[in-house]
DNA sequence: CAGTATCCATGCCGATACTG
DNA sequence: CAGTATCGGCATGGATACTG
């Protein structure tokens, strides 16, 4: 599968970033893969407030541009398994320092007059 | 000004940062922002494809968000200069670390077969 | 369990033209 | 110079119901 970004002639980087990283539950989703390999149910349960349709979709995103890997289990009942390629294991560093900017960032805006 | 987010109630902190962070133009805008102080001409310029009614938009909830700082002097012709704020500054690391990534992602999808 | 299918709303963002 | 005004498309994402 080609991933989706291939041709964008920009010359700042951070945009090739936004682009695959851009939709609303990506990182999380990648958040939670960093913890190792997860099921369907399990990112649905744990992320509160995504649909069906929507955690599908991303994954499938994710998936496409390299960031993760989808392994389906011929059984019944079905079971697919979710993990970090090499590739999404790369941005560990990043999401961590996005998430305790996040936290620090709260803390700014909300105990600062 | 009050920042926009103050009501988030997740658990996860990436999305504080994203809710942030997610503008189109956000990261190229802060990311230029870093290099120093700049005025609306010189980032519009330096900001390919960004139109004025856009860039004014993303600048004024960087504002908001207390990210950036916006000083207008009383001259004429108008003269209106953009700065990080600490907070602004406190992102030059991730930002970087985004524009790393980004390169080497690239260099990842395009050489790989 | 792990998704699809369908419909629908919002709002993000672009293009263009105009102004203090 | 540094924006606003107005219009409009279309992607993003939400709600709900259904299925192999």
């Amino acid at each position: 599968m080609p991933p989706r970004i291939a041709g964008t002639a920009d010359e700042c980087m951070v945009e090739a970033a936004t682009e695959v990283l851009g939709g609303k539950w990506k990182l999380v989703i990648l958040r939670h893969l960093q913890g190792g390999t997860r099921r369907f149910g399990e990112l649905h349960r744990v992320i509160p407030g995504v649909t069906p349709r929507m955690l599908t979709r991303q994954l499938r995103e994710l998936e496409a541009d390299g960031l993760i890997r989808r392994r389906v289990y011929a059984e019944v009942p079905p079971k697919v398994e979710y993990s970090v390629t090499e590739i999404g294991a790369s941005l560990e560093k990043i999401i961590d320092g996005l998430e305790a900017w996040g936290l620090w960032y709260r803390e700014q805006v909300t105990t600062a007059p």
